[in-house]
DNA sequence: TTGCAGTTGTACCGATCAGTACACGTTAGC
DNA sequence: GCTAACGTGTACTGATCGGTACAACTGCAA
């Protein structure tokens, strides 16, 4: 079916405009760059997506939507072993974002003015992705709050460990970080709530 | 004099450069852009910075490095009093990024190819940071290698909370960050080291 | 008043930008 | 093999990019 391959190769370009934005930003990836990682000419391009690099960035963050939702978010909402869930998501996430090598998209946008446009995506996004991890720990029995304020600050640091291991250019500072948040968030899961605990 | 004119303002730019790069990014600067926010022609730019965008933004970071210099790293480093040396960082730190309305600059060029002929300047900042926080809690009596990871997950969960308070559109998302962070680190100062402890 | 260094607005450069138009394959249905 | 729809390369648009050239203006010193 013509209509079947369509869409199949506008997806399979989706990947390759995921990265190049990545690299250089909605503003800097400009369409001869867009074109030449995709290997698509510009009007190949303008016919898989006729409005242009926004409709290219609303493609590429609905893709990442669909990764995290199936692979990040879903499992800690839904999940019945916290510790296992917790463990995954570290390992997932530091898998996808290349140990610090590899960008936020969604964060990176919200950073400056070029991705004001997509800020209501930007803003569901961390928001989704704190309360799932909250609910999570609930479900390992940590007091709300307190779980409020472990995943804010896992996804923080998630976060901030992309920005210093790029500034720094060293992986390692990425892994070390993770590994660190990692044994907190199992730590007060394993804890099993005997002990009430400060919680800032 | 002249001379002492010509310095004055071009140094008089440089603030108003360093928002407009701080909000649109290296490339999504124009010099139309340049020009408007700092109130001087392209031939004015140009008279003070021959150098075109790359020497403002190196007048930028030299004056970000200087600032932090001498309000964040010479306490750091100098201080007897880690307790207020700590507490007075985060308070300048949470001023100076507006409660994460601010961008941090430094961090930003950090993450795309437009930041790459910065990067060794981008490193020594973060690398500076993080080893005078922990010169700081070292005089704090806390051992080194804890001491390190406490650096690092400091000036990590800074740079997280601006990423996540931006994205989320929430200043108060980056005031309880970090109002936490400096709990975490007050409270391990004050311990005195009497318990030692798991360290990661 | 004259001269001059420092400063500034403006016109201009070639390159590149995002986006459009369209003609040329290529392929599928018949 | 014919036709028609789909996919794609290419040439083009006007706008804007970073950067240059330079003439006009400024204020100060003699």
């Amino acid at each position: 079916m013509n209509t079947k391959r369509v869409l199949t190769d506008r997806d399979s370009a989706v990947p390759a405009l995921a990265e190049a934005f990545r690299e250089h930003g909605f503003e800097g990836a400009s369409l001869a760059t867009l074109s030449k990682t995709t290997g698509l000419g510009k009007g190949s391009l303008y016919n898989f997506f006729p409005g242009g690099k926004a409709e290219m960035m609303d493609a590429v963050l609905e893709d990442i939507d669909r990764w995290f939702s199936e692979m990040i978010f879903s499992p800690l909402e839904h999940t019945v072993d916290p510790t296992s869930a917790v463990t995954s998501m570290m390992q997932e996430v530091a898998a996808y974002f290349r140990s610090g090598r590899r960008v936020c998209l969604v964060g990176s946008l919200g950073l400056n003015t070029a991705g004001e446009a997509f800020k209501d995506r930007v803003a569901a996004y961390f928001a989704r992705w704190i309360s799932a991890l909250a609910k999570c720990l609930e479900a390992g029995k940590i007091p709300p709050v307190l779980a409020a304020h472990l995943a804010e600050d896992t996804i923080c640091t998630i976060q901030g460990a992309i920005v210093l291991a790029r500034g720094l250019g060293e992986e390692a500072t990425f892994t070390r970080i993770i590994e660190r948040q990692r044994a907190i968030l199992l730590q007060s899961v394993a804890r099993d709530r005997k002990i009430s605990r400060f919680d800032g």
